[in-house]
DNA sequence: ATTAACTTTGATAGCGCTATCACATTTCTA
DNA sequence: TAGAAATGTGATAGCGCTATCAAAGTTAAT
C-alpha cells in the first residue's frame, strides 16, 4: 500500500481515509465507487460499508480535475417559461437527458438583467457539457454563447444565423394559422386577435401566423391587440373591452394563450356575453384549466413532448456521435387542436 | 523560474502557459487575476495582455481543489414561478447576492419531476455555497437538503422543524386559521374544506388551520374531502359534486389552492350554483386569476414579497457571520386575507 | 550608508482524485 | 500441466491551481 503523504488536511474526508478504513489502496476505492463492475464483490462491500461508516463525500473538483473529464451539465437558457407547451417541452428535454446520466439546469435569464453574462461565466466554469437557448432574443447573451466556440449549442425558437446548424424552429406560427383556419372553416368571419407581452418572439409568431391565415382568406387583419403587458388572467380581461369597443361586430378572438383566454371568458360572464354564440373564443397552449373552465376552451398546442423528445435526441447526438440515436419522425410534429366549448 | 515538469498535456490553457508567454512566474499570474493589487502594474498589465491573446480560461475545479475555499454560487429551488411579484422578487434576491459576488441559480423544482434529488446531487457537488427553498414542498426533496448538514439552508415557506432556525415566513396553518375565522365571523356555518395533494405537508397544515378555527368555534371538522390528487382546477371541478352529495347543507367551503377553488367556481356556473349566495368559495395562495376569475375569489396569502427581501439580507448575514444585520420585523409578516366577491 | 520595514515575486509542495501501468491473482486454452 | 488470457489491485505520477514562505526588490528611517 502507498505511504500516504503528510496532508495539508483540510479536514475533510478523503479517499484515502476511506481506503485506510477498508484496509485497501486508494485507486480501489475510487473503482469502487466510479466503476463498480470492476471491483470484487467482497472489497467493494467492504468498501461500500467504510464509505458509510465515514460519511465520505467525493470532492468533485479533485474528481474534474484528475479526469480531465467533462461535468454532466446542460444548461437550458430561456427568457421566460411561457406556458403549458413549453413547461411540457423542457420537462420532456430534461428526462431525456436525465436518461443518459445528464443533468439540465433550466435556467430563466429574465431573473438575471444585466447579468447574464455572470450567469453564463459561472456556467462555463464549471464545464458545462451543452448549452441550450430556448427563444433567447438578448443578442448580448447570443453572442457570448456563440463566441464560446467550446461548448455546443442548440437553438430553439428564433434562427440565428452563426447556429444556423443547430437550429430547432418551432413553428408556433403555423400552429396558429391552422387554429386560424379552424375558426375561419367554423364559419366565423370577423374575427380578432388578443396578443400580450409582444416583446417576447414567441408570441410575435403566433400573431403573425394568425395575420397570414387571415391574408390568406381575405379577411381583415386590423382586429387586434398587441399589448406588452403579462400573457395573464387579469390582462386577458382587461383587453376584453378594448377589443369590444374598437370592433363590435366581432364574432371570434383567438388569444395567444390560454390565459389571455380564460381571462376574456370570466370578463365576458361578467359582461353577459354567452361563449360561443355572441363571442367564440380559442387560447393557445392547452392548459391543464382549458379543459375544465366555463365554457370549456377550444385551444391548439404544439407536440411538446414530441418536439422535447427531438431535441434531446439532436443535443446527444451532437455530445456523442457513436451513440444511436431513434430521430423522431418530423412529420409527426404537428400543431393539435382541442376543439371545446367556447368555439 | 520554476522548471516546467512534463504534463499530461489535455490541450487547455494553463497557468504556465500564460506565465511563460508573459515572462513572469505562474503564481504572480495567479495573483494578478485573483489579488490583482499585490501584482505590479507593469507586469499585471503585460499578464493581462498574455492572457487575451491566449484566450486563457481558468479551471474552477482546480482553483477550488487548490484553495479548498467554496464557489460563489448559491441556488433557490422553488416549487414554480407563480406570477411577477415573485419574479421581481426573485430578481430583487439575486441583484443583492450579486452585489456580494455571489451567482444565484434559480432553479424550479416542477422542471424535475421526481429528479430533484439528480439535481441537487449536482448542485452539492459544485460547491455551491447555500441553498434556499422558496415554497418548496416537496418532501423528499426537503429530506435530501436537510440531511447535507454542509450546507447553510434558508427556509422560505411552509414550517420545516429541522430548519427551525433558518426559516422565513409564517405557519400555513396560522393563515388557513385566520381565513376559517374570517369565514365564520362571516355568518357561515356549514363550512367544508377541500384539499388535495394530500401527502404534501404544506397542504396538511392548511387543513389543520381549518380543522383548529372550527373547533375553537364548536363547528364540526368531519365536512371534509382530502384527496390524493393534483391540486389544480381539474380536481376543483371534479371533487365538488362529492362534497354536494355528502353535506348538501354546506353554505361555504374553503379550497387549500386557488386553483381548486377555480376549478369548483367553474363547476358551480355549470350546475347553475350561485355564488355566493348557495355557497360560498375561498382559495388559499391569491394567485393572479383570484382577482379577475368570476366571481372573483376570497384567498389568503402570505406576505412573499416582505420575506423575499428579507431572505437576502438573512442569507448574507449567515454567510458573512454578521451577527449585527437588521433583523427582519416579524410583525410584519403575517396573513392577508384578500375579500372578493366569492365569499 | 545602514538597518528596519514593507512590497513584490517565484519555487515548492500539495489540494483529492484518477490515468496509467506494473504486478498479482484467477480462469481459460491447448 | 504449462502457458496464455483475463481479471483484480495498488503504487506512482500528475490534473491546474493556490497556500506558503523564502528571497529579492523597494522605500523609510536612523
Amino acid at each position: 500500500m502507498q505511504d500516504i503523504k503528510k496532508r495539508r488536511s483540510t479536514g475533510q474526508i478523503t479517499l484515502f481515509d476511506v481506503a485506510k478504513h477498508a484496509g485497501v489502496g486508494a485507486m480501489t476505492v475510487s473503482r469502487a465507487l466510479r466503476t463498480p463492475e470492476r471491483v470484487s464483490d467482497k472489497l467493494r462491500q467492504k468498501i461500500q460499508l467504510s464509505v458509510q461508516t465515514l460519511g465520505y463525500k467525493p470532492n468533485v473538483a479533485a474528481s474534474l480535475l484528475a479526469s480531465a473529464s467533462d461535468n454532466q451539465v446542460i444548461a437550458v437558457v430561456t427568457d421566460q417559461i411561457y406556458d403549458n407547451s413549453t413547461h411540457i417541452l423542457l420537462n420532456t428535454l430534461q428526462i431525456q437527458l436525465a436518461k443518459q446520466g445528464y443533468t439540465t439546469l433550466i435556467i430563466e435569464a429574465c431573473h438575471y438583467y444585466h447579468r447574464e453574462s455572470q450567469l453564463l461565466e459561472t456556467l462555463y466554469n464549471h464545464n458545462l457539457k451543452a448549452i441550450v437557448l430556448f427563444y433567447i432574443n438578448n443578442d448580448a447573451l447570443i453572442n457570448q454563447v456563440i463566441d464560446n466556440k467550446a461548448v455546443p449549442i442548440i437553438n430553439i425558437g428564433q434562427q440565428i444565423d452563426e447556429l444556423d446548424n443547430a437550429h430547432i424552429g418551432l413553428d408556433d406560427s403555423l400552429a396558429m394559422y391552422v387554429l386560424t383556419e379552424h375558426v375561419i372553416k367554423k364559419g366565423y368571419r370577423h374575427i380578432g386577435l388578443l396578443c400580450a407581452n409582444q416583446q417576447y418572439q414567441l408570441f410575435q409568431q403566433r400573431l403573425h401566423g394568425w395575420h397570414k391565415a387571415m391574408l390568406a382568406y381575405h379577411l381583415p387583419t386590423h382586429r387586434i391587440i398587441n399589448a406588452a403587458k403579462p400573457a395573464n388572467f387579469t390582462t386577458g380581461s382587461e383587453l376584453l373591452p378594448d377589443m369590444l369597443l374598437n370592433w363590435p361586430e366581432l364574432d371570434a378572438l383567438i388569444c395567444t394563450t390560454d390565459e389571455l383566454a380564460c381571462g376574456v371568458l370570466y370578463e365576458c360572464q361578467r359582461r353577459h356575453i354567452r361563449v360561443p354564440y355572441q363571442l367564440a373564443v380559442s387560447g393557445f397552449g392547452n392548459n391543464e384549466f382549458s379543459q375544465v373552465s366555463f365554457p370549456t376552451l377550444t385551444t391548439v398546442a404544439l407536440p411538446s413532448k414530441q418536439i422535447g423528445q427531438y431535441t434531446a435526441a439532436m443535443l446527444l447526438n451532437r455530445l456523442n456521435k457513436q451513440l444511436e440515436c431513434a430521430k423522431p419522425d418530423l412529420s409527426t410534429l404537428v400543431p393539435v387542436i382541442q376543439s371545446r366549448a367556447s368555439l
